[in-house]
DNA sequence: TTGAAAGCGCTAACAC
DNA sequence: GTGTTAGCGCTTTCAA
């Protein structure tokens, strides 16, 4: 009854049932050709012993381990990991609910890496080649992330949540933010607004390009040639910047903004320039983030399916993994309108 | 020049150094009865090669996996993750980030797990039996929760965050809530709050609890006898019933809400009535989220250091786990009082 | 269809 | 101090 007592063991099972321990491992797998009455016995035995295979011996031989790594890869350590940092962004825990709902079924769990450095990074290339991880789901931040083409060079089953900034032959899920920008554009127009302005995200990131050039040329159609805009870095502060420099050149009665966060800093700057929200300006963000939720008024936003993204992501490595998929593949999400109060 | 060359073995090195394997062993495990010259060679060797030891191998042998569970259990699944769930709550992301601060360096990483149905905690369980973690980080929501006591029981080295309802033997990191709710009374009081009135937690969690008899008891001392009170659970709507509920009673100037969000609640029903924030009523909520400095007027609140003290939950499995930390430990944060717009 | 036996790469006695 | 050796628990040829 002690606690510490030495777990069951193929051998163990073996014995009990009255095989041998090859025929337990047959059963355990699922081979087909066992004979049912032993199969049964074996299955009573396991049963009863209340085995459990040991997930070492069995990588040793295998050469896997069914473990994935999920890696965060910020260009910088971030001294304050409240203010900065992926994990302090909702976002982040999105994406792990998302990976979760589809791998804890499955028995494999993803671990946590975060690759904040040189360092880090050569260690977690020293931890695939100690044949720790089956496959890697990969958040990257900075466009210019040598990571993604390193594990596509390393031979890792890898896929990325969104496209990388350099193109790269890996797998990746996404959201077609051309569509999400032309949602915005549609829904600004079909509010009546006249003459629409953008807060774009950094201008090297894919996200950053494609809302603002799916926005404007969403525009163009509209009849509206040129839309001002000012880049913003996916920040608060970044977005109250933006905003004040756009209040500076012509007035607008429209707002794209490329994300959530920077719409939040929008609307505090608008306010204070005396501009109501929704009657004088109508804004739209992008994500519908808990932000969105958070401000008055409550943020008109493109909803990003984060969750089956994810969910689609650790889909995919699990597919590569198993030899199943195994070419590079892309698998864009549709973005939705959600209309609150700003617009 | 193959990427899928076998990758080199302890064999391997020894050959190259001109030793057996027992001394690249020794080497590698950095124990000291080895000849320095040697040990030179040996480590040469190990550059030469690149060599990385395989980490199921050894914990074949030594029964140690290196790895920790990160375990998050919810009552019952949320089908809407957006919505409900640890997982979209940024303070799951500032434990993560704490979390990694520690490991991260030791190179343990945490594997991720949720734990929402009975099934799922049968297959935790079974994953510890596996000698699968060597210690558990454990997020536990459900006040009625039993697996604080299972993994006591079975022996399993566990931190939790947050004292659990039920009194267990078990370590945990916590902030010490009722001098959070004194920071809280103090500050209204300085205010120049004459009437104060509180919106509680569950009244079935440590958390709800010491902060509603923390804050009434300073404000006793302050000469305020009796504090009307509603409880809440945590939640923005809940915040906002409960607001509700208290303007119904007896007016009031001040109000210490159990937490940020259901304080974002409090705040808009306060703007809905016509009460001016901090003019006619100050407001105090709990935690420093992210939500905090996403209102308006922004929230002075109560800050829960949850980056260091995930990071010293982190510290405590890993003591635990080395067999340094033997007894059950408790380590206690003091909280800080942020002062910002509504108070 | 089943069993015997050879390792997977490592650590830890134990002998030298 | 260093090497030899016996496993850790499992999968997987290879014979039977």
């Amino acid at each position: 009854m002690s606690t510490d007592q030495a777990p069951p063991t193929l051998e163990h099972v073996a014995k009990v049932a009255g095989v041998s321990r090859a025929t337990v491992s047959r059963v355990v797998n699922g081979i087909r050709n066992v004979d049912p009455e032993l199969r049964e016995a074996v299955e009573r035995a396991i049963e009863q012993t209340g085995y459990v295979p040991n997930r070492a011996a069995r990588s040793l031989v295998t050469r896997r381990t069914g473990a994935v790594a999920l890696v965060v890869s910020e260009p910088t350590k971030h001294t304050d990991a409240f203010a900065g940092g992926v994990f302090a962004d909702p976002f982040f825990g999105r994406v792990v609910s998302g990976v979760l709902s589809v791998l804890g079924p499955m028995d494999v769990n993803p671990v946590l890496m975060l690759v904040d450095s040189e360092k880090a990074r050569a260690q977690l290339i020293n931890r695939l080649r100690q044949d720790r991880f089956d496959g890697v789901l990969l958040i990257s931040i900075d466009p210019r992330d040598p990571l993604p083409a390193q594990l596509t060079q390393a031979g890792v089953p890898t896929v990325m949540f969104a496209r990388p900034a350099r193109s790269t032959p890996i797998s990746y899920v996404d959201v077609a933010h051309e569509d999400g920008a032309r949602l915005a554009a549609d829904h600004l127009v079909a509010r009546g607004c006249k003459q629409v302005a953008t807060i774009s995200g950094p201008l090297d990131t894919p996200a950053g390009q494609d809302r603002l050039s799916g926005f404007r040329s969403a525009m163009a159609r509209h009849g509206q040639a040129y839309v001002p805009s000012a880049e913003g870095d996916f920040t608060q502060t970044g977005g109250e910047r933006a905003t004040e420099m756009l209040l500076l050149t012509q007035p607008f009665d429209g707002l794209f903004v490329a994300n959530d966060l920077m719409a939040m800093g929008a609307l505090d700057v608008l306010r204070k320039h005396g501009k109501r929200v929704p009657e004088d300006v109508s804004v739209v963000g992008f994500d519908d983030s808990g932000a969105a939720l958070s401000c008055r008024p409550q943020l008109t936003t493109i909803r990003q399916p984060v969750e089956d993204m994810a969910a689609e992501m650790a889909r995919l490595v699990v597919d590569r993994i198993s030899g199943e998929g195994q070419r590079v593949t892309s698998v864009i999400f549709e973005p939705a309108l959600v209309v609150r109060g700003s617009s």
